[in-house]
DNA sequence: GGCCTAGCCTATAACGTTGTACAAGCTATG
DNA sequence: CATAGCTTGTACAACGTTATAGGCTAGGCC
């Protein structure tokens, strides 16, 4: 920057206020010094500019891992819409541990960001009040449901409402569901759950705790709760995975044995990853607006960060969804 | 920093000498200064830090789209080995267009990076060449294979051979490739079609240009091209996917139009994506060491940031293969 | 004519670390 | 007991920016 200084014959701070676009500049100083940079093809340390302003231009994404394919999707769709906003993602992988959500939370991670997207799956409210720091946090997911805290969510409820209530009314009547959790209410799985029962109520069909099992939110998970149900003899003419993993898991078991799908039992999942279009029987899910939410998360964030009051309430975002019926629940 | 000195009691460098593990200080020393850092919580600024060594202890990783499931695994793992190692994986997406490519191999991306592990798709080596600047690039892929550039790399053609003859054995004959590049010969399209055909040869079988198909590396190519292929009427009784997204769409197509996988067609692919093992049926693929190679283009990778001489010459890195022989193949 | 304001630019001091050079204390040696 | 050599610690500068405060000019107003 010195070097910029001298060949346009201003001073060092001149050519900072016209990286800055500071106003009161004059076109013709502020001409020299963009021909000194391009001549001399400088460009502006980030490093320094970082130390000296105190941001990064970087946002942090938390997520438990990238190989998810769900997981995978949404980092990339936030990184196109951070760029377009002039911010990086730097991603980390918790690996669904709470040791390592806690030390994304607070530790070097945070230093490096200006603001964290969170995808906390083990860590609780408390826990994360007491360690979130000062700077922005936004939480993605179902995990949090608390005032304190920005959240940006989807519809599980209404949307698994929606597809109980789907294969309903194709006249399935035995409903697994798969990759339940014990005793949730509140996070993904509960939520979801609950909006299962509450189409099976709307519907006037009883409950039948027998068709709810845990699973791993995996393929495998979902392959081998499927197995189970079937080694169990319990009767089920279709499967709601609360994943599409699990559903695709499930799928991939059913038809090894030789089930017919749709035929002898449905399959319907949540997430629409792009593999669930190309499955095959290709498989009915939910969309939970993945694209609203990457939009609205990074608009929230930076907005938060760029913003100057710290917001004494979180904000709650929920992105709608829509129902993508296909061969596996046509 | 200041801080910690005051409480301890010594001065300032002492501190900084603690923390980089300088040999010469008293336990004594040592201790006071740890203990100061416990009570006031003190955690090192890493911008300033960056700022004073010129290091950032992050790897920058460019690939087209972290929604490819290669590519999100392959980060995935990267990321893992990086962390072990103490460094940090940002990624840039791409979308295999040259402009974004260059901006990420000279942009201010390459500034907050040690070095680069660059998967390039449209760049050709003298241009990366005359941009590379002067930190450390590892290569991954095929696209350049030039001895200036370190390079890990798979044995695409021995690979591609193998899996092609293990589709002759099944008795196979009239085997389409699907994700052909016109006129490639170094690519990994090039490289995997020519084992495709050392194949052939070996076996005594005629190739035949009709089956060689040009498509994007997606799910929705894999699909159209063998649309395509039947539609045209040449008669075929195997795919062969370039890599297991084209394989994935082409079952799909395949199955919708129900044409019997693997008895009317076998299908396989290349790169064993997780999403391989539970397609229906399972794709038959070969998985191309994907352990090793992220392993590997770490360590190499960090051994040319932390090594002193900069490497007069390329290396070459290749990583082994792994037939994975399942239901769309027997 | 003197004073004030707006517009434009600059000198200097930070931001929080690490490298360099050197000083002080201690031990071993002749 | 002086000296050399090793160990341990310190002061100061530097990395490349941006923030602060202020200087200088030109024009408008009383």
């Amino acid at each position: 920057m010195n070097d910029v200084a001298r060949a346009a014959g201003v001073s060092l701070k001149t050519v900072s206020n016209v990286l800055n676009e500071y106003e009161f500049i004059r076109p013709a100083t502020k001409q020299k010094v963009l021909d000194a940079i391009a001549e001399l093809g400088y460009e502006a340390n980030l490093t320094a500019r970082s130390l000296r302003s105190g941001k990064t231009r970087m946002l942090g994404l938390v997520l438990s891992d990238l190989s998810i394919p769900y997981y995978a999707e949404l980092a990339s769709r936030l990184m196109n819409v951070a760029a377009g906003r002039g911010y990086r993602v730097l991603v980390e992988q918790s690996g669904a541990t709470a040791a390592h959500e806690l030390s994304a939370l607070q530790g070097p991670f945070r230093q490096l960001t200006d603001g964290l997207l969170f995808t906390p799956l083990t860590l609780d409210a408390g826990t994360i009040a007491a360690h979130r720091g000062a700077k922005p946090v936004v939480m993605l997911g179902e995990h949090i449901a608390d005032l304190r805290f920005d959240l940006v969510t989807m519809k599980n409820a209404e949307a698994a409402a929606a597809i109980t209530a789907h294969l309903l009314s194709g006249g399935r009547r035995r409903i697994a569901v798969l990759g339940a959790a014990a005793g949730d209410t509140a996070d993904s799985p509960g939520l979801r759950l609950n909006g299962y029962r509450q189409a099976l109520k709307a519907a006037g069909v009883e409950f039948d705790p027998a068709l709810v099992v845990e699973c791993d939110w995996r393929r495998d998970g979902g392959a081998s709760a499927v197995g189970g149900l079937l080694g169990s003899g319990v009767p089920f003419d279709a499967v709601f995975g609360l994943n599409d993993a699990i559903a695709l898991g499930a799928l991939h078991e059913l038809l090894i044995r030789g089930i017919q799908v749709p035929d002898d039992v449905a399959v319907a999942g949540f997430d629409d990853i792009e593999e669930a279009r190309f499955a095959s029987p290709s498989l009915t899910t939910v969309s939970p607006g993945m694209a609203e939410i990457a939009e609205r998360s990074i608009a929230l964030l930076i907005d938060r960060i760029e913003g100057a009051e710290p917001a004494a309430e979180g904000l709650r975002i929920e992105a709608g969804f829509e129902l993508k019926i296909r061969d596996s629940a046509p």
